[in-house]
DNA sequence: CTGATTTATTATCATAGATCAATTTTTTAG
DNA sequence: CTAAAAAATTGATCTATGATAATAAATCAG
């Protein structure tokens, strides 16, 4: 079956494409230009998919494996703003989106052998205004990407870290055995001393 | 000039259809359409666009004047999401586009009189869809807005509540005079007592 | 399999910001 | 303009989490 993906042969690619855009239909027209503009990768834990210094202008989504974002701040600390499994979209949203004055650092780095199709973003916005379905695809995603993080900055302003980190193992379990402590700490904006206690804590219950 | 808008002379609603979507030109047919669907509505200081049991299905266009959207926690405690002046879009997210598991109690208050546009958010959508250059834009707007919220969180994982408050003040010069300390505490995450003990620290320099 | 490196835990102490309570200042309603 | 209500300030504690440091456990490379 992982042989079958990786030929590339055209039932397959197709079948890719029914994966990311779910219940939308193509034309054959519509399946051979998105065929064609999204490229597969693979990495490797421990890889990045974009340096630094690289300017992103891609979208990735997520095959398999597991991956996430982090920028450091000026005191050299890590925060990670998103992890990405399977059916995930990910990118330097704050670089391609903001306007560009940023001068944080960011990163993804694949933290669980992965596979990802990535899309210029500008090619993807020309996409999705010449093909109205795809257009309406992406603004869905975007306003659940959206709910979910104002949904996390209520949480920081709500919860105790411990509160915090129950709901990130209850959303995110399949997450969770994929990543270092240290990085749910920085996810959960605490020290991993602190998460180090907090699972302590939980364990004697 | 205010009068003239309030009278719905076919001229100025164009215009403020130029003052919603900027740089978008439309059809007569779309302009019409876009005209019948933007419902104007007038606040006074302390209403509400919106009762917690209403179910919300809108976004509206901030014309004039100042909202904000909030939450109350099971403690009764108020949390600020957004503030909306001129030109922002404000809506309640998390019960537009999240899972509707959402137990909690979200508000859209008038904190200055205010005249705002609102669309419903379903027609919006088939509007999108039909528009190409609309849905673009909402594209955009959404996206910004990500990039936004996406920094926010990174603030508060980052900063000191004293820095939190200057990005703010910096942020929106605008804003600060129209509302309560308060207000500005629980969009920062603190209390009010230790936002006044900031400013007085501040006051010292 | 083994030593080296990375990650996690634990303990002690420090501190930003919370909580509680009282007072002053500002705003609002009549 | 004035009394009442709302908002802001200040002071005295308290507490969750941070910082530092040492050790233990887990993972990785050869």
């Amino acid at each position: 079956m992982y042989k079958v993906l990786l030929d590339g042969s055209k039932d397959t690619v197709t079948s890719i494409l029914k994966d990311i855009f779910k219940n939308i239909s193509f034309s054959n027209e519509e399946s051979k230009l998105l065929q064609s503009k999204l490229k597969k990768s693979d990495f490797r834990k421990g890889d990045f998919l974009l340096q630094p210094s690289e300017y992103i202008d891609k979208i990735y989504y997520v095959y398999s494996g597991c991956l996430r974002s982090y920028f450091i701040d000026n005191e050299g600390k890590e925060h990670t703003l998103q992890f990405a499994i399977k059916d995930w979209w990910i990118s330097d949203y704050i670089s391609l989106y903001g306007n560009s004055t940023s001068t944080s650092v960011s990163y993804i780095e694949c933290i669980k052998k992965a596979t990802v199709y990535g899309i210029s973003k500008k090619e993807f916005d020309i996409i999705c205004y010449d093909y109205p379905s795809i257009g309406q695809f992406y603004i869905k995603k975007m306003e659940a990407a959206f709910a979910t993080f104002q949904k996390r900055i209520l949480e920081n302003l709500t919860l105790s870290a411990k509160d915090r980190y129950l709901n990130f193992i209850s959303m995110y379990p399949d997450i969770e055995s994929n990543v270092k402590n240290y990085h749910i700490a920085s996810f959960l904006g605490i020290t991993t001393e602190s998460l180090s206690r907090i699972r302590k804590e939980l364990a004697n219950d």
